[in-house]
DNA sequence: CACCCGATCGTCT
DNA sequence: GACGATCGGGTGC
């Protein structure tokens, strides 16, 4: 069974229609529900542009939240600190920050004072692989320990997972960086919500940035999924609502997430007398 | 490959 | 005071 097989089903969208590929998203566009936006929003470009560089993700994968209709959402309960940016204009870019260490981001859909958004899963990086790369070798570091050992010689001898000459799904993806690129394939760049972030630069002081603004460092061209290629299915790591069939994605693309299902994680046994 | 677990902290109850 | 819209490393089959 393919990651996310479960529940999936065949998505006719329609295009952002008098939005040439390439232009910005107009606000407009956003300006509907997210379960609307989100198919549209399936191998559009998201341009990074930092000091360091610019680094651009064809979406793959995205999962619609509802916000007030919607148990898994954010925004369901009421307007909170954290939550504001998804009750403002469509458009923008509301990030928040999880598990302690990672950065997630969506985009703002419905009119201002309504809230609704759609979470960026995954991406393949069409430009500034090598930047990308860093940052994620950089965020891996960064998270644990290990901060020395830079390019540790020690040659990949081993008997090295090889995969030479496999089954390329889409060209060459799949080499490996040649230093320090241990185990991170093209594939694995932006492939998950956090990681795309991690590929992208993006953290907190990017919330509430306008993704429709040609000067903004975060923005979003048009660009169209091939005809017939989305499928959706139930959200993931969702523990209410789970039957939504609210994630979207490009068939057969490499770079979509795992599909896991909601598990409860096991808290700590409280080690009492 | 499947499953388990630890890291780590802002946000809401 | 719990618990995530997660990731990556480890273990074990």
């Amino acid at each position: 069974m393919p990651p996310g097989a479960h529940g999936r089903a065949r998505v006719v969208r329609d295009a952002p229609r008098g939005v040439g590929p390439g232009a910005l998203l107009p606000r407009d566009f956003f300006a509907r529900p997210a379960q609307e936006v989100a198919p549209g929003l399936l191998g559009c470009v998201i341009e990074s542009q930092a000091p360091d560089g610019l680094v651009a993700v064809a979406l793959t994968e995205v999962e619609a939240y509802a916000g007030a209709a919607d148990p898994a959402s954010h925004a369901y309960r009421r307007q909170t600190r954290r939550t504001a940016v998804m009750f403002g204009a469509p458009g923008h870019a509301y990030v928040y920050f999880t598990y302690g260490m990672h950065f997630c981001v969506n985009l703002v859909c419905l009119p201002e004072g309504t809230a609704s958004a759609v979470l960026l899963r995954s991406g393949a990086v069409i430009e500034g692989v090598a930047l990308a790369r860093q940052r994620r070798l950089a965020a891996r570091r960064g998270s644990r320990g290990e901060p020395g050992r830079r390019d540790a010689p020690g040659g990949q001898g081993g008997g090295g997972p090889g995969v030479p000459g496999g089954p390329g799904v889409s060209g060459g993806a799949g080499w490996r960086a040649e230093s320090g690129g241990r185990g991170l394939t093209d594939r694995d760049l932006a492939r998950g919500p956090a990681r795309l972030c991690q590929a992208l630069g993006v953290d907190r002081s990017l919330n509430g940035v306008d993704m429709c603004d040609p000067g903004s460092p975060l923005r979003i061209r048009a660009a169209a999924a091939p005809p017939g290629s989305i499928l959706r299915g139930p959200r993931v790591g969702v523990s209410s609502a789970a039957s939504v069939p609210w994630r979207f994605w490009i068939a057969g693309e490499p770079a979509v997430s795992d599909y896991r299902a909601y598990a409860p994680r096991r808290r700590k046994p409280s080690a009492r007398p």
